[in-house]
DNA sequence: TAACATTACTACAACGTTTGCGTGTTGATA
DNA sequence: TATCAACACGCAAACGTTGTAGTAATGTTA
């Protein structure tokens, strides 16, 4: 294996010390210029490229950031991913991506993969498995192990670090509010079960904005679809089948709230079938700007959740821990940054 | 900053030397097994890991791979990138994702950023400016570096390294002669610029099918739509106004073959404000299956690319060449791998 | 011209591991 | 009681870098 051109050769062939060499690429006072100058045309002739993993050891850390997803086939996730990637790469950070697929195990797996002086920090939004579980052991050790952690999205009060959220309750709120204001009056949700932290606070606000217009909840109308292995390819069956028998059941529902794009861009489809006319019939508000909204038909009114922001914001929390830990800054106490949401109207609403 | 456990401490307060304690975690025979319990026992305590770092630069390699992408908010990368994820986690590797944006010197930059040391071979697809340019002096020199390097769907001749691409020609081919049978006859393409290869490739295919059927090519319908910044949010407009140009100056235009499931989407989007109904007058077919194609209304029959087998494929060659490098075997001939395409029929074809 | 300052370097330790080899202590054998 | 294995462990080098401290060879000052 050839290897690549290290200082001691640079030393050797230009027959000075290797600190000299060093210090010569550094610019350093304490070396003429004329070695200078010779050290730096041999060294650019080799094309000499310092070693990051010598650094890294020396200085004890990485430029590195560790982001763990429950799922990268998904435009939100996706987003994140990018917001961090911009943010990181322009502070000279590398991003190194772990999946979970929603897997307790794979999580774990791959937080201790990572934790062993790879990164510097992880940004993690939690499995779906992990939240039923309730087992946060090894988000507690990471941090006990002092390695700074941002969660986003999919967060739990019980671990304490720096999160991210969109104000799902709000946005919801603002959603549900916008139908009712456009004349819907019988309002379905089709949520997550109560685990998933997002659907639990979106149907909150699906909720309020019903009280807020003195609305009766119908508990018909409340659909908590276990999705498991929603987003692996065909698993939709279940859905529109309950989707379907609900219109059946309640044939003047008259609006719908989904909690993400899937759910409400299914649901049009079936109600499409089913004779409803969108949305002078119905009129249906999702979760999540991602391209299917942008290109259902009709489009898709739609609360963003601006992934992007999200991303860069828990880039930039991670690399101040980051630097707070490396230079034995006095901590900060976490803090919760909440993204704020908005309602994109297209065609799916009056 | 609190340093984690090393080999250092445990010895220290053991009372024995660095190396016993190494090679009692690693049940060394020249170890009592007094002294192999011990050790662990106390390493557990203190929850030592070892430093990967330390241990990259001992090894010379890494154990991380380094993907480069154009775009990460995009379905079929983010399924390339969970082929290569699975693949490597289970070789007991890590993915560090480097997005050029499409963009030349981001590629450029993201690749010098991680030769650097941090990765121990590439997996790239290159970025659009890249291809327009023709500038691959980043991957000779990479290569010259001996680092490997495979190069997935977007792939130049000029470069020498492995190779996995799709049989876009063939896929596209089939697509279109699919069309013909199901009683097409007059059948436009949306393709891309010449200079991506994959638009290139397609429209061969397109080609080719027509000319096995004797039907003789119409230059006004074959559509080379500039695609800068496409999947960025809104520039569909253009995209909408050329289909709709065609659509009007040849309105008996009965089927479409479209290189990406964006355009498919666009066009049945036209195609049935327009009055056209899908598949009944006109009959679409688009490449890539995402979740556009799966939700489109009507759904959009296409081309797959099976990019989570590309992935994983393209990390078993990257593997393979890391290992002969690092055991210096014999190099052997790059390879091109094809990964074959198959057509998915769906709503909107007869 | 002795004392000191400056210049231009080199040596060395350290970051955390692994590993081949050396070594001191046992107990057994001749 | 010499001799020698076997055993259990320590030493030191190596991976590539940086930074501190040390050191020759000059030049400057009193």
């Amino acid at each position: 294996m050839k290897k690549r051109t290290t200082l001691k050769q640079l030393a050797r062939e230009l027959d000075v010390s290797i600190s000299t060499v060093s210090k010569a690429l550094k610019n350093s006072p304490e070396i003429s210029q004329d070695t200078i100058d010779r050290v730096k045309a041999f060294a650019k002739l080799l094309n000499y490229r310092p070693n990051n993993i010598a650094l890294s050891l020396k200085n004890r850390k990485t430029k590195t950031i560790g982001i763990i997803i429950p799922d990268i086939v998904h435009h939100f996730f996706t987003k994140v991913i990018k917001g961090v990637e911009k943010y990181a790469n322009s502070k000279g950070y590398n991003v190194i991506v772990g999946l979970s697929n929603e897997s307790f195990s794979n999580e774990v797996i791959n937080m201790e993969m990572l934790a062993d002086g790879s990164i510097d920090g992880f940004i993690i939004s939690m499995a779906r498995e992990t939240m039923q579980l309730q087992d946060y052991q090894h988000y507690t050790e990471t941090l006990n192990e002092e390695i700074p952690l941002v969660m986003f999205d999919r967060v739990v009060a019980e671990i304490p670090c720096d999160k991210i959220t969109v104000d799902d309750t709000k946005g919801a709120e603002i959603a549900v509010d916008t139908l009712i204001n456009k004349g819907a009056t019988k309002i379905a949700i089709l949520t997550t079960k109560d685990y998933v932290s997002v659907g639990r606070l979106r149907t909150k606000g699906y909720l309020e904005a019903l009280k807020k217009h003195g609305i009766n909840p119908i508990p018909d109308l409340i659909l908590k679809i276990d999705d498991e292995l929603l987003y692996e390819d065909d698993h939709l069956d279940v859905l529109e089948k309950q989707v379907r028998e609900l219109l059946l059941i309640h044939p003047d529902v008259n609006g719908i709230f989904a909690v993400n794009e899937l759910y409400a861009v299914v649901a049009m489809k079936v109600a499409k079938e089913m004779g409803y006319v969108i949305p002078e019939d119905l009129q249906v508000i999702g979760f999540t700007d991602g391209m299917l909204s942008k290109h259902a038909t009709p489009t898709l009114s739609t609360v963003s959740q601006h992934g992007e922001s999200m991303g860069a914001k828990a880039a930039e929390l991670l690399i101040q821990r980051i630097d707070e830990r490396v230079n034995d800054l006095p901590k900060e106490p976490t803090k919760t940054v909440i993204i704020s949401t908005n309602l994109i109207q297209r065609g799916s609403t009056k």
